[in-house]
DNA sequence: GTGAAAGCGCTAACAC
DNA sequence: GTGTTAGCGCTTTCAC
């Protein structure tokens, strides 16, 4: 059995409420009680239960945080933003993964509501119906971060994708490309995936570029659809000069896929990402991202999170952090 | 306030035992008031209390998993299968990063413990006296995936770095190359580090070739260091054909590195990887790896600490599970 | 300053 | 089959 407060208390010679008291930093505990007890606790190897004390403070200082895909470099970083925040403010993690399986999201969110976690990150935009009344159901805050569902109720910390992809595609103007291909994110109740199109849509028409749809194509935001739509782009007789996917993975994968077909990048085309992550620095040619805040993401999200939990704010908008694009070697000027 | 097991029975018109009962799926109750109960736990959205639970069951459902670093490709690989694992075993995952600063490691297990966590997943080898000793008092498993500290006492799920890394250099003589570079890994503390250096001196003493020390460095494990260590490499005039690095990452740090100096890899400059991370698929040339099994190991891992939980087994030795070579584009057979 | 006692939300004897 | 009761380990009035 582990040690209790009880064992504390007797082996200091004091009440249970004397070493609660210790423990949490009261004052009015005379100076040789207060070392007594702290003895104990050493002595024992004490450690309260967090358990007892959440159920009767009502407070488990726990947060669960759902992600689409761990192994993702853009998310795992975001995770990585959020735990420390998260630790530095008292707060523990509950991480769950759901990888494909949409229908985890919803055991996942009662597990959470079980484990009375005082606030709910999400990081997947694929909301259905029931998970949607379940949420607006729950009487925990929840906060999405990076991505923004369909639904105004839910709040998110995000970037302004249209801004950020009409600036990403302005800027491939600017260096003189005309053919300007997009490789975008799926668009079925993904509000970045159609934010991202009209902004890549509304630069090229701005500027008298005329939209060529063979130069569209949709992927799921990873490598491989990536590969997969460039090698679809690839096929047309008027290549683009120039391709903009909607995030750093499928970018890597297009930049594969015209390495493959004995093409080079930027030389022959250009590839520009968004995201910002990690890989873009870690690849050759380093890729030219549209850059999301993604530390600053995490630390936003789980400052706000906290400020709804404490009753501290009330926010009914969403949380917009700035857009940055990072040159650096995957875009070639034409001019 | 959040409605509980009193409000459910109220409403159904019953004891909170049999609330209870029909909660736990327990038989010995009519069908009749277990549709009633049911009902009332529909119309109020009833979630029992982990916390509640846990407390009078002495039994929380969670494990603490400790990681050095999220947003590596391979760490949170190892980690999304432990989720996977844990989850379908009906626990719950508490994650801490500790990044760079060790001392949050001890800060780390005195919250699982507090927590009262049933069992420890760490990935993180650089274990002090204090937490050495921590870990020993503590009544609770602990379990060490893809990593094994210095201290006999601990259990670790790991591969035979020795055997691993003496394969790698094997196979890269086989094909030719005598003048073989080798990025290590921290020595400190670190059996891997040690191991798979003695690995591929072994392997070169076993073929009669001649260690030469201008040929060796050690990184940590970390993209750059691979860059900075091959870019010492290459400074000799006597330059290495192939180079093996402990890491992936250092791999990929190494490749650009030889890129940046103008050279190709793998035809001026072999490079072989370890870990068998995602990212080898991901840059070009693709990387040859000596890999681990990081999928399953993130399964074995949970899967015995829940033996270990549970009591059905009392481990005392090294899970080592089985290495293999995956060959792709970065090295050339000079034969 | 300190302690006795009640209670947080649930489960598990034990009685009926 | 069902309900009463005690108790899980802690905090927190309320007396003293």
């Amino acid at each position: 059995m582990t040690v209790k407060i009880k064992d504390v208390a007797i082996r200091a010679g004091v009440s249970t409420t004397t070493v609660s008291r210790v423990l949490n930093g009261e004052k009015y505990v005379r100076e040789d009680l207060k070392n007594r007890v702290n003895e104990a606790i050493q002595d024992l190897g004490y450690a309260p239960s967090q358990i007892a004390r959440s159920l009767v403070r009502n407070k488990t200082n726990l947060l669960g945080v759902i992600v689409p895909d761990l192994t993702s470099s853009f998310y795992s970083t975001i995770l990585s933003s959020i735990e420390q925040t998260a630790t530095s403010n008292e707060y523990n993690l509950l991480v769950c993964n759901i990888s494909e399986d949409i229908e985890k999201e919803y055991k996942y969110l009662n597990i959470f509501k079980e484990m009375r976690v005082e606030g709910i990150i999400i990081m997947h935009e694929k909301i259905n119906e029931k998970i949607r009344e379940f949420i607006n159901k729950l009487d925990i805050p929840v906060i999405f971060s990076s991505v923004k569902p369909m639904d105004q109720s839910f709040i998110s910390v995000i970037v302004d994708d249209y801004a950020a992809a009409y600036d990403a595609t302005k800027y491939l103007i600017e260096i003189g490309h005309e053919r300007i291909g997009f490789i975008g994110g799926d668009m079925r109740d993904i509000t970045s995936g159609q934010n991202r199109y009209s902004g890549y849509r509304n630069a090229l028409s701005d500027h008298g570029i005329k939209i060529v749809h063979e130069h569209i194509r949709f992927g799921d935001y990873k490598v491989k659809s990536g590969y997969d739509m460039m090698g679809e782009l690839l096929r047309y007789k008027l290549q683009p000069t120039a391709v903009f996917a909607v995030s750093d993975d499928m970018a890597i994968g297009a930049v594969n896929c015209i390495a493959d077909h004995g093409l080079r990048v930027p030389e022959d085309i250009s590839v520009m990402g968004f995201d910002g992550s990690q890989l873009t620095e870690l690849v050759r040619p380093r890729i030219t991202s549209m850059e999301q805040p993604i530390h600053h993401m995490g630390k936003v999200t789980v400052e706000t999170l906290l400020r709804l939990i404490s009753g501290e704010i009330q926010q009914e908008e969403d949380i917009i952090l700035g857009h940055r694009l990072e040159v650096r070697d995957s875009c070639r000027n034409v001019k």
